[in-house]
DNA sequence: AATTCCATGTCGTTG
DNA sequence: CAACGACGTGGAATT
């Protein structure tokens, strides 16, 4: 059974030695199985930026698209990781499991080394299934599109992601004047961060079109803060509220 | 000793059914403990946005401090999630062991159903230390301020985090000849975000301090993009290449 | 490979 | 609690 390759069983291994516990997760990640391990061990870690990390109870996961997580007790994040497209190796080093995952480009180089390994685990995960969101920027633009009158009266949109010397522009149009109308759109209550990306397009197109050009420019989100608000007016930019989902 | 408290021996269960796994899990989150399950299941998410995940293999993460993880055996970030302060749930429905992770404020439900548990297993972590990182933005500001001279010859930094109508500034100064000079700084290399920041700084200064100020403002980074270098042209300002960590 | 921008971003700090 | 900005952001889409 422990040969099938097609064998659903995890394997586990409680409290190995270094030795032990080396053998098994080069078997795991030998057969692109998602490894784990629980038990005290330092983290350090060299690459983008560097870290270092004391002895501590710690969960390792090694994944076999070469991702590596090292999750403590606390956070969402993992306290150190290494993302997808690394080198998993493992070996015994004096008493110690030394687990490495490594990667070029950007050169970066996780380490974690446990002084006693209290669990292990293997498993051989099938998933062919893709997850579907509902909510996004992408569902408020669909909206937008259906229901033009949601921005505003009279509002048509004639284009999506045209492209501007400042970048692509969420949603491009025109008002029931005939003006040109500019929307960025965020899902969820915004800050002055996207005032910046709305203005940053709106400059670049009177650049472009011409100079008298006179174009509106729509933060189109469900709410905005006060500091946004201000960064509008001075802007002479508009605020429309709107939820990416039905509701608001 | 499975009564032990202090016992740092994980439990485990292999292949339970859906009311030893529900007994299982409950327990491991009333004592605080780390739980993790792998097996077969559907994941329905439903908040600040909504996501539903058709049956496959994955693994699942309880913490003890509310947060949930769910991962499958591809890409860094989990699947679907749920953030610190969640309440664990756990309970057998029909076959399947069901495990939900609720909170209000955002109000927010996760709910993992699993038709098969292949394995399951509970630790009891003691994680005293915390993460040292080098290499960040902080390590930048600390570098100038000990060498003002990288940044420019003459440069004398004369606060940090000085206020403005629209921030706060990483650095604020005065060049050689008396001239205001601010800073904003950031640990990589820069894209038209970061020169949209800057820009809203000393627009904001140039308000703030008298109409004809001229106020010099720096983007200081290891380097920038094509995209960014044109911004900072058209709106006046300048780049310096400066990194984080000794070696540019 | 590089750039750009979204994200259930997450996380820390500050008011 | 809200707001603001950094992050080894991660990830997808596009060039």
């Amino acid at each position: 059974m422990a040969d099938d390759p097609t064998d659903r069983t995890p394997r586990t291994l409680t409290a190995p030695d270094a030795s032990a516990a080396a053998s098994f997760v080069a078997a795991a990640v030998e057969r692109d199985a998602l490894a784990t391990l629980f038990g005290r061990c330092t983290v350090e870690y060299d690459g983008r930026a560097a870290s270092s990390l004391a002895s501590g109870d710690r969960h390792v996961m090694l994944k076999p698209d070469g991702t590596a997580l090292v999750h403590t007790d606390e956070g969402q994040k993992p306290v150190n990781w290494q993302p997808p497209g690394c080198a998993h190796e493992c070996r015994a080093n004096g008493g110690d499991l030394v687990v490495e995952s490594v990667r070029d480009s950007p050169a970066e180089r996780l380490t974690v080394r446990f002084s006693a390994v209290a669990f292990a685990a293997a498993f051989d995960p099938t998933d062919e299934e893709s997850l579907d969101v509902v909510g996004t920027e992408a569902d408020l633009k669909r909206r937008i599109l259906e229901e033009p009158g949601l921005v505003e009266s009279g509002f048509r949109p004639l284009a999506t992601e045209r492209q501007t010397p400042a970048g692509a522009v969420d949603v491009y149009g025109e008002d029931d004047a005939g003006r040109t109308v500019v929307l960025e759109l965020k899902r969820r209550r915004v800050g002055p961060d996207a005032v910046g990306q709305l203005n940053r397009y709106v400059e670049a197109l009177e650049r472009d079109l011409h100079a008298g050009a006179t174009i509106r420019g729509l933060l189109v989100a469900p709410s905005v803060t006060e500091r946004a608000r201000a960064l509008l007016a001075e802007e002479g930019l508009e605020f429309v509220p709107l939820s990416p989902r039905e509701e608001s």
